[in-house]
DNA sequence: ATGTCAAGTTTGTCTAGGACATATTAATAA
DNA sequence: TTATTAATATGTCCTAGACAAACTTGACAT
């Protein structure tokens, strides 16, 4: 029997969801049903928190919560299987490196990941491996066949390829100088690393602050650094309403010359145009945003 | 004038200090003391959030809230000259550190840390160079001497010098394999890497889990990789309560045969010990703890 | 079919003030 | 001095209500 209760702060710290969002489902959708200690305190099942984590990921891709919260884990699995997708051998030749995944062979992923890249060019590399690679593993673990540790496993190794290949092309005297970061409460680093990855192709300069930045560090790095553009990516983990905060008070307080660049998924479903900041929706989208600033820019 | 307010939930984003925490510092000690927006909701002026930067730094080195939360900028920075003590020169050879990281120049930075390394070896240099170096700059940052950006600069420097380092010792078949996390809510990856590398030199065999791993993918990954022993590592920025519980939780679902060693500056204010855990209070405490490990388990 | 706008619904986050277990300090006894 | 105990200090949890922004729906026009 489930003998292993969370309390809210724990669930909140393990599944991402807020300790006010989990009281208010429970009065709204009658779940999660949290027992209660002699204090009357909420404690959370673990198969509750293993069912609220499933429905983090499903409400990160996009359902909403009233189709979601109430369902059972079955229901939940149903549910995924349709959002997902039924193509689980889309392309098959990704499947060698899931399999290499799965069996924790971390030095064989990494040799495979480092032999596709010089094999595709970093571009096709980043569109046709990299991102739909953490797309299917990120339904594997909807569906139940990856782990978490096994998803960190691979984000690991794709680091540890794209950072050798960034150094390579280091280049203090590019342009334009670009600032990478990740605002507070953003914790997904493999986006920032995939435009540093095409920028510096691009022949940028890059510079990389580093994830869960406050602005006012964003700010000052920004001015210390003499940067043109500060790029920022955003999965979807944080919330729309964060994000336009967030890129209202970086915009209020950066120096105007300064550009900002917004990306990642979490900036891919926004409608509404932030005033002063450019959203890149995709990778073409980034290279042609880094051409266009050198053709404005180099007459200078 | 502080044109830039921050709402709740950003502030607790961008200083780490719970919503309830604020609300309640400001019923108690009436600090912070946000203005009202239309809606009555909170909206803290910048110079309060920087106050509050502060006063979550001065309270995870040990100081006490009621000493802190009320004061003036001012009184916080003499509060802090005293707690810090007054050695800012203490080790001159750290200074030209100090001076790389201020410049900016990361490749230079870099260069340094690598040939310290292999100056004083793998164990003094953690010992002498890199923990005293990164209180030195913690402490700094306090001072207002270094920016968040440049002690991030820093650790990413020091962090590609010791994966380096520990990839040429790595070795599939040592002994203890040790299993290295922390759990959600720490996310400072530093101590780790140092536990990796001390231990890596003692001939373990080390995994890296990464940072803010769920207790079920620790106890998961523990299994699947067949551990012996899972080591965490907690900064101050985790409260005693949570690291206890966490620690219980942990306790509670991996097999007793793998042990628990839990390091790092949160642990070692620690009194109460935990049934089940090993408290590792330093890096010479590490290396007991492998040797006493493998002088149990060789004969087995 | 496709686009636009308004009305309606959903949803996360905020509010208040009270409560209590645990961590820490102060006071007392050995 | 050291061990126990009493007294504070402190973070986290509680309930129940509110509202703006995000999203859905449906009506209407292109």
């Amino acid at each position: 029997m489930g003998v292993n209760m969370l309390n809210i702060g724990a669930v909140e710290r393990e599944t991402g969801i807020g300790k006010d969002t989990l009281r208010v489902w429970e009065r709204r959708y009658g779940f999660p049903v949290p027992v209660r200690d002699e204090r009357e305190d909420r404690l959370y099942p673990e198969e509750q928190v293993d069912c609220l984590r499933l429905i983090k990921r499903l409400i990160d891709m996009g359902l909403r919560p009233v189709k979601v919260v109430g369902q059972t884990y079955p229901a939940l699995v149903a549910l995924l299987e349709d959002a997902v997708g039924r193509h689980p051998d889309d392309q098959p030749e990704l499947q060698k490196y899931v399999q290499l995944i799965k069996g924790h062979q971390a030095s064989e992923l990494r040799l495979a990941l480092s032999r596709a890249l010089l094999d595709q060019g970093m571009t096709e590399y980043l569109s046709k491996t990299v991102a739909p690679l953490g797309h299917l593993i990120g339904e594997s673990w909807l569906r139940g066949d990856i782990r978490v540790f096994e998803e960190h496993l691979y984000s690991e190794q794709v680091t540890l390829v794209l950072r050798s290949a960034i150094e390579m092309m280091r280049n203090d005297r590019g342009t334009p100088h670009v600032l990478l970061a990740t605002l507070p409460g953003e914790e997904h680093m493999l986006g920032l690393l995939m435009v540093e990855a095409t920028l510096s192709l691009q022949g940028a300069r890059c510079t990389m602050l580093g994830g869960q930045s406050p602005i006012n560090e964003i700010v000052a790095a920004a001015i210390a650094h003499q940067a043109d553009v500060v790029a920022l990516s955003f999965s979807a983990v944080m919330t729309p309403l964060q994000i336009k905060d967030g890129l209202q008070q970086l915009r209020r307080v950066l120096p105007q010359r300064i550009l900002i660049w917004a990306g990642g998924t979490g900036v891919a479903r926004r409608r509404s145009q932030d005033e002063g900041v450019q959203l890149i929706g995709s990778l073409s989208d980034l290279i042609n945003a880094a051409a266009e600033w050198t053709k404005n820019e180099s007459p200078t």
